[in-house]
DNA sequence: ATTAAAATGTGATTTGTATCACATTTTTAT
DNA sequence: ATAAAAATGTGATACAAATCACATTTTAAT
C-alpha cells in the first residue's frame, strides 16, 4: 500500500497544500494515479464518473460534442484540476478528456473530495478560487472565438498561457486539433499558420513552434 | 436596523439555505440590497469590488470588453449569483453587470462570504456546485457561438433557459443586445428575427416574443 | 403636441472563410 | 525497407454574413 503517495507529491494543488497530514493521508488512500499515452481517453463524455481528476503531468485536451463536429474547450497543462465541473453535480461527464502527450492523472474519489471541502474551509476556498479563475479564463477564451476573425483567434490561442511556454516549444497538437479549438477548418489553420511563418511571426518545424514576433502576434490578437 | 432582512428572504440561494440562523443574521448585517433601473450599471469592469453580488429580482446582462465591441457573456435571471467569479480572486471586476429591467441586487461583503465558506461546509459545497454549473453552461454557450451559423445561434439563444420563460414572454433586450450576445451585427439579428417570424417560428410584437414552433427552433439550433 | 434622439428595418456590395478536390509529406506498421 | 495510412498543403469556388448607406419606426424629452 502506497499510503504516502499524496504526502510526497511534488505537484500538490494549491488547495491540497491546506490539508492536514491526516487529510492528505486519507486523500492518498482514496486516490489512484493512472498513466496515459498520447491519444488515450482519460474520461469520456456521457459516461458516469465519481472521480475528480487532477492532471499531475502532461497535457490534455477537453473536448465536447458539438452540433456538427467536436469542440476542444480547452487545453490543460499539468499541474491542474481537469474535471471538477464535469463531475460535481450529476456525476455524468459533460465532456471528454484526451491525453495530448504522456499524462499522469490522479482519480480522486468524489466523496473524499467532498469530505475535504466540508472539513477544511481553506481547501474549500481554494477550490472556489480555482473554479472562479476557470470561469474567467473561459470568458476570455469565448470572446477570443466569438469576436475575432481567424488570424486574431489563432494569434490569441498561440499566446494563451496553456499553449505558450517559452519562445520556442513543442506543441503536440495537430492542425486538426487547432481547428477544433478555434472552431474552424483544418485547411484554414494550415494556410494561416504558414502565412504567419511567411511573415516571420513564427517558425514551424514539425511539432516545434517558435514565436519570433510576440508583439506583432499580440497586435493581431487584440485587433481581431 | 433591518438585521432580519436575510432571514426573511424568500429567494435565498440554495447555498444560503444551509446557513444557521446565526449565520444568516450575520450575513444580513453585512449585506445591502440595492435597486437599479433598466440600463443602470450594477458593477463595472476594471473597478475594484469586495462584494459578492446576488441578483434577487430582475434580469441583468454581464458584459465584457472585447477587441472591437463589447460581448454579452450571459444574461442572468434572478434569483442567482451575479458576481462570484469576478470578485473572488483579485477583487477587480473582470466584466460589467447592467440591469436589463428593474433589478434588486444584494451586495454581500466578501469577507463575510468567505467566513461562511470557512465555517459551513454545506454552504461551501453548494457554492462549488453553483460554480460548476456555471462553467458547464458557459461551455455550451461557447459552442453555440463557435460552431453554428447565425440562425442556429439565434435559435439556441432564444431557447436558452435564461431567456425562454414560457411560450410567450417579454424580453427586454434590444436587437443590439442580442447582437452582442451572438457576436454578430445588429442588422443580421434584425433580418433573421423577421425571417423567423415570416416562417412562423416566432411572433414579434414589440418586446413580446412568442415561440410558435419550439420543435423547429430546436431543430435549427441543433443542426447549426 | 412637437421635436429630437434612439432603435429598427432593408437593399446592395464586399469579404472572409468553409468547402471541395486533390497533391504532397510525414508517420506508422509490417 | 516498403507499403499503407494519417496528416498536411494548396488552389478554385461558393456562400454566409459583415459593412455601408439610408429609410422608417419607436421612444424619450421639451
Amino acid at each position: 500500500m502506497e499510503r504516502f503517495k499524496c504526502t510526497d507529491c511534488r505537484v500538490k494543488s494549491s488547495a491540497a497544500r491546506f490539508l492536514t497530514d491526516d487529510q492528505v493521508m486519507e486523500l492518498g488512500s482514496n486516490c489512484v494515479e493512472v498513466h496515459f499515452e498520447p491519444g488515450e481517453v482519460i474520461f469520456k463524455q456521457d459516461a458516469l464518473s465519481s472521480n475528480i481528476i487532477y492532471l499531475k503531468e502532461g497535457l490534455a485536451k477537453l473536448s465536447m460534442k458539438g452540433p456538427s463536429k467536436d469542440q476542444i474547450l480547452k487545453v490543460v497543462r499539468a499541474p491542474a484540476y481537469l474535471g471538477i465541473p464535469t463531475t460535481v453535480g450529476d456525476k455524468i461527464n459533460h465532456y471528454s478528456a484526451i491525453a495530448v502527450n504522456k499524462v499522469s492523472a490522479c482519480f480522486i474519489d468524489l466523496n473524499t473530495f467532498r469530505k475535504m471541502v466540508f472539513e477544511n474551509g481553506h481547501f474549500a476556498w481554494e477550490i472556489i478560487l480555482t473554479l472562479c479563475k476557470f470561469e474567467l479564463q473561459q470568458f476570455h477564451r469565448c470572446i477570443n472565438l466569438t469576436q475575432k476573425q481567424l488570424n486574431g483567434k489563432l494569434a490569441g490561442t498561440l499566446l494563451a498561457k496553456n499553449i505558450y511556454q517559452s519562445h520556442s516549444f513543442r506543441l503536440d497538437l495537430s492542425r486538426n486539433d487547432l481547428a477544433e479549438m478555434l472552431g474552424t477548418s483544418r485547411e484554414s489553420v494550415s494556410r494561416l499558420l504558414n502565412e504567419f511563418a511567411d511573415e516571420g511571426l513564427i517558425r514551424l518545424a514539425g511539432k516545434e513552434i517558435s514565436i519570433l514576433d510576440e508583439e506583432k502576434l499580440r497586435d493581431i490578437s487584440s485587433k481581431g
